[in-house]
RNA sequence: GGGCCCGUAGCUCAACUGGCAGAGCAGCAGACUCUUAAUCUGUUGGUUGGAGGUUCGAUUCCUCCCGGGCUCACCA
């Protein structure tokens, strides 16, 4: 695209010729005194007669969807972003310059307009323009107003031209802020304090991800993006703030996907005092009455499937659900007992053509055949529970099964959307467990987790018995929004940069 | 990273088995006093993602590269 096209070389041509009449191409402000939403809301219901008798007068700005011209009637449509309303005009209503003004304005430019609020024959509501004041230009061609803009790669990359031609879409991050707000309602209303922890850390803890590498400059140090809050959380919990939430970008060094972006959105929070049976129901809670405030409803559509976030969320045992899966696909009784045995575990696995390393213990196995062979079948919101030791190094055991931590996951539309435990709070059986993790480092998994010193040192000043979750929020509003891609609720998701043997 | 698919005008899309690269919208010029995907007449706009190759001839076939989508693997 060396050469101007040329569309915006007739567009820079209209401005220019603005500027010769004395019009300021790019005005600081215009002072309307009401939005186009307020007059379409406000006049939705009243009749062209009632109109006629009031003459309601009103000044708005927005930016030009459409010109239709009719010799000496014309008609702009314009969009606050929200919703639009129609313009006349017509030469013999306004001063001579603004109607100079009108005959130079495109598709895409803004402008003020101020005139009485009537009904035209067709009885759509319309401005009589009085005056007309330009305000911006748009020097690019924009989108096709019919089909709007449908390239899926254009649609991300240029976020903004998907908004201004793509209602939906901007629908799409309306709701999502609806859900955020929801549950900070939520939270707030339970008496949990907002807080905000580093996202560079020396130590990326919390979760099982590889991380992104930074360095800082005066301390020449390298710092990590953090894979999770969760280690600061519940130092502030051993701190004595007893409900904490934090609502933030997580960062993870791995790939992209439809359900996947390098930099994700959650909600982790932590509660003292309570276990995680009591995470499972006030997640159910929460996320029946953030749907109701984002949707208007307990239903969303998703992938061609109907999910209802109404309580109770079915329950799964992890090792119960893996082996009864198992079972079932081999032909041959799998006991959940199987599920803690590394041997019969791993024949079963293999048979099921499940990779096994030589690593991987029980617990391991156990999960990867659950993951294998439930996922993507867990529509409707589900709670799996009682997760292997093995794979959970932050979660607290159960009183009678040192090889069961007190953890679920909640999954629907087919991914896992949220996850909790009973934390782990004594400091001899964490340094344990992250010495196991170490291991795992040294046998070359880079996603294990590190050695964190001095969050074992707060373990040692008393962390109360607490429960803790996460819950994606891409993944909630992919869910509420009925969007098949995270990348479909995230505004900029990260895209490969454009070479020069493009564009 | 593997597999499959896609990339043509500003946008949405055509172009049969290899035979002059087209349409609608947008734009430009004109007509039209209430239209709303306005209509009508005329018209501009292309290195077919990039570089090579095969061929008399390539949007079409082949190779490599760039970007994207779906999917598998990894992960949340």
């Amino acid at each position: 695209m060396s050469n101007e096209l040329e569309q915006v070389a007739q567009r820079k041509a209209k401005l220019a010729e603005l500027v010769a009449l004395g019009v300021p191409p790019y005005p600081v402000r215009f002072d309307r005194a009401e939005t186009i939403s307020a007059v379409a809301a406000a006049h939705g219901d009243t009749t062209g007669d009632v109109l006629e008798a009031d003459q309601p007068q009103t000044r708005v700005a927005g930016r030009i969807m459409s010109i239709r011209s009719f010799g000496k009637a014309n008609f702009l449509v314009l969009s606050d972003g929200l919703s639009r309303l129609q313009v006349y005009v017509r030469a013999d209503s306004m001063p001579a310059l603004d109607f100079e003004i009108f005959k130079r304005l495109d598709f895409g430019d803004h402008v003020g307009v101020s005139g009485r609020v009537f009904r035209t024959r067709t009885n759509e509501l319309t401005i009589w323009a009085a005056s007309i004041t330009f305000l911006a230009k748009c020097l690019l061609p924009l989108p096709e107003k019919w089909h709007g803009l449908t390239d899926v790669e254009a649609r991300y990359r240029q976020r903004y031209l998907d908004l201004i031609v793509n209602v939906e879409a901007r629908k799409v991050f309306e709701t999502r802020a609806r859900v955020v707000a929801g549950i900070r309602r939520f939270m707030n209303g339970r008496g949990f304090l907002e807080v905000e922890t580093p996202m560079m850390q020396p130590l990326a803890g919390g979760a099982l991800a590889r991380p992104f590498v930074t360095h800082h400059n005066t301390l020449d140090m390298e710092l990590y993006l953090r894979v999770a809050p969760e280690l600061y959380l519940k130092r502030l919990t051993v701190g004595g703030f007893e409900k904490v939430y934090e609502i933030n970008r997580n960062f993870r060094n791995e790939g992209i996907s439809t359900q996947h972006n390098p930099e994700f959105t959650m909600l982790e929070f932590y509660e003292a005092y309570v276990d995680y049976h009591h995470l499972m129901t006030m997640t159910e809670e929460m996320l029946a009455e953030v749907a109701r405030d984002a949707t208007g409803g307990l239903e969303c559509a998703f992938n061609g499937h109907v999910i209802s976030f109404a309580a109770p969320f079915r329950r799964l045992s992890l090792r119960h659900a893996a082996a009864e899966a198992a079972a079932e696909r081999l032909g041959r009784p799998v006991t959940e007992l199987d599920m803690r045995d590394r041997e019969a575990a791993a024949a079963v696995a293999r048979a099921l053509g499940f990779e096994v390393k030589g690593a991987h213990g029980a617990g391991k196995i156990a999960t990867t055949v659950f993951e294998g062979l439930w996922e993507d079948r867990l529509v409707q919101p589900t709670f799996v529970f009682d997760f292997p030791t093995e794979v959970s190094p932050l979660s607290k055991q159960k009183p009678d099964d040192p090889d069961t931590v007190e953890r679920f996951e909640l999954y629907a539309g087919g991914f896992e959307v949220a996850n909790g435990f009973s934390e782990l709070n004594d400091p001899v059986e964490q340094r344990r467990r992250f010495e196991g993790q170490l291991k795992d480092r040294a046998a070359g998994d880079a996603e294990a987790h590190q050695m964190d010193e001095d969050y074992l040192r707060a373990l040692e000043y008393g962390l109360p018995p607490t429960g803790g979750e996460g819950i994606g929020i891409d993944r909630l509003v992919m869910l509420l929004t009925g969007s098949p891609s995270i990348r479909d609720v995230i505004l900029f998701p990260l895209m490969r940069p454009i070479s020069d043997s493009r564009s």
